[in-house]
DNA sequence: CGAGCAACCTGCATGC
DNA sequence: TGCATGCAGGTTGCTC
């Protein structure tokens, strides 16, 4: 899925195309995602103008006239932008149609994604309440991060993914700001000391930035909203390279559970 | 409260 | 070619 770079190279793909634009018809093809796509979406949102398209985490808020339509992308979605003629292919399960002839449609093989609509303050969602701050923002930093995480037990790629500490950093983005802050994976997270803390911080925010740069990362089926790639894969260090030389030592990239999710890291370069 | 893990779902690569 | 297995970008909600 898409993590935060993936997510906000989303954004910029859709905001401009949809922003201003009245919603003709809702069209839900498959209601049963991570939660139902509400039924009262298809009667209330046509009508209604797009103010515009903002993100929080990996969550894309479109901004409407009476309400938010809160979407989720999971593991597997993508949003597009396409011509309303073009026909729906196989998990294409939601389309908002615009007058101007274009749609906005949600694929998403695995349905882990979500479509919800709230007509209050969108931030206080339940989803949304309890999110930890913004990593690109100044509310993220290492005072933050280092009082946070005093007393927790819990592994430091555990501890970053959480995403009451801070939204947005995934499996691929915690590997490769690990790797280059120099960090063990598996340490705890209260026993890291605040030296570290700050060169994490701001390794993962270089790492979201740089990814977001390259729009995002395509391992295999993410699309910006225009059904482009994003190429940072060819600068990931360590994430998907078990066994090939660390950039910086040449020992072989190791790769181990957590959380039942892959870790990648070198042993050398990471203690 | 924190930690660990099952669950949601489909597609694809791999091995027999 | 078919079938079984395991793995994949996320997150909630359950147990302990």
């Amino acid at each position: 899925m898409p993590e935060l770079p993936e997510v906000e190279t989303t954004r910029r793909g859709i905001e401009p195309h949809i922003t201003g634009q009245q919603v003709n018809t809702v069209i839900v093809r498959q209601p049963k995602l991570r939660w139902p796509i509400p039924p009262r979406l298809k009667k209330t949102l046509p009508g209604q103008k797009i103010l515009n398209v903002t993100r929080r985490g990996k969550y894309l808020l479109l901004n409407a006239t009476k309400g938010t339509v809160i979407i989720h992308l999971g593991m597997s979605g993508s949003l597009k932008l396409v011509e309303s003629d073009q026909a729906a292919k196989k998990h294409d399960h939601f389309d908002i149609v615009f007058n101007n002839n274009k749609t906005l449609r949600l694929h998403d093989p695995r349905r882990f994604g979500s479509v919800l609509w709230t007509t209050r303050p969108a931030l206080n969602h339940p989803l949304l309440s309890s999110l930890g701050p913004e990593p690109l923002e100044d509310e993220f930093n290492t005072n933050y991060l280092f009082q946070c995480s005093r007393k927790r037990s819990v592994a430091i790629k555990t501890f970053i993914m959480n995403s009451k500490v801070v939204v947005g950093v995934g499996n691929i983005y915690a590997s490769e700001a690990l790797f280059r802050s120099g960090i063990r994976p598996t340490i705890a997270a209260g026993k890291i000391s605040k030296l570290r803390y700050q060169r994490l911080v701001n390794a993962i925010k270089n790492v979201l930035q740089d990814a977001i740069a390259e729009g995002g990362t395509t391992l295999r089926d993410f699309t910006n909203g225009e059904g482009k790639p994003g190429y940072f894969k060819q600068k990931l260090l360590v994430y998907g390279r078990t066994g090939e030389p660390c950039t910086m030592c040449n020992k072989a990239i190791k790769q181990s559970q957590q959380n039942q999710r892959t870790t990648y890291y070198c042993s050398h370069c990471q203690r």
